[in-house]
DNA sequence: TATCCAGATGCAATTGAGTTGCATATGGAC
DNA sequence: GTCCATATGCAACTCAATTGCATCTGGATA
């Protein structure tokens, strides 16, 4: 989506307090490449040829949301998936996303189709953190 | 919330095309009386002393969910939780809803904040079954 | 009220996402 | 190049949730 170059991956790592390790590097580019956040499990199977761990793979995903290089969502399967937090480049949009209840498939939603803005509920402010819509896709 | 009779909870079943057992009206009783989606594990806990097995909370918290008795949330924390399906007694309108990442707390949003309509994504026709806003409610 | 069987249950084994412990390897500061 | 805090690989582990299978039972029927 924004695709950065390796050297841009290294001196945001840096910045984070982070060693710019390969595995690191090559989380960020393939996350930086991906249309749609991905899961543990995609980011390994995509690392297992550069010989990265899965072990490993967790740990640094986690470790770049701490560092809020990365954004973690829950999208209702109970599988954590990751994007970068700048993935849509508007400065860190708090967007929604779209779950397909059949094939699992998901899309991020632009803002303009649904804002996810803070709510006014009973009386009640909101701060919004994550919106998540769930259907059917074009192909279901 | 809704409070009904052992005898409401056998109807209801029987006319899901379900039986009637003893762990299963527990079960909605239970879940009638509480005012939060409750875990797996808290109903098992509660319907240990029943001689309920964990696995038959289990299987049937899932069957009442296929029977549209039940709803089945994610709040985030990689645990599902279960309410009536009728839990907030309103038409069974198509509206979202909000859960507090903290508290756990569901609110239901009426849709002139947020409209859950079909979208139009990226070419793509979706049919939004579900929409759920996740965030910090006003006591957290 | 007794019979019967598809559906429900109990218990044990299993799955699978995610974590932790520990010995080894390495990024990057000096 | 040296050094050590940090990162990695590998195996063992956790824990929510599921599955297999023998046994039991709700409730329809006679
Ligand atoms: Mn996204
Ligand atoms: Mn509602
Ligand atoms: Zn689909
Ligand atoms: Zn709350």
């Amino acid at each position: 989506m924004n695709d950065f170059s390796p050297a841009v991956m290294k001196t945001l790592l840096k910045q984070a307090g982070l060693r710019a390790t390969p595995a690191r590097i090559a989380t960020l580019t393939l996350l930086s490449q991906s249309s749609k956040p991905l899961s543990h499990a995609e980011v390994s199977a995509e690392l297992k040829n550069l010989g990265v761990d899965k072990t490993t793979v967790y740990r640094n995903l986690n470790d770049l949301v701490g560092a809020n290089l990365l954004r973690r969502a829950e999208l209702g399967d109970h599988i954590w998936r990751f994007e970068l937090a700048n993935h849509h480049d508007e400065a860190c949009s708090l967007h929604p996303h779209f779950v397909c209840i059949d094939c699992g498939d998901v899309f991020c939603i632009d803002e303009k189709y649904l804002q996810a803005r803070d709510f006014q509920l009973e009386n009640q402010n909101v701060t919004v953190k994550e919106i998540l819509v769930r259907g059917h896709c074009n192909n279901c």
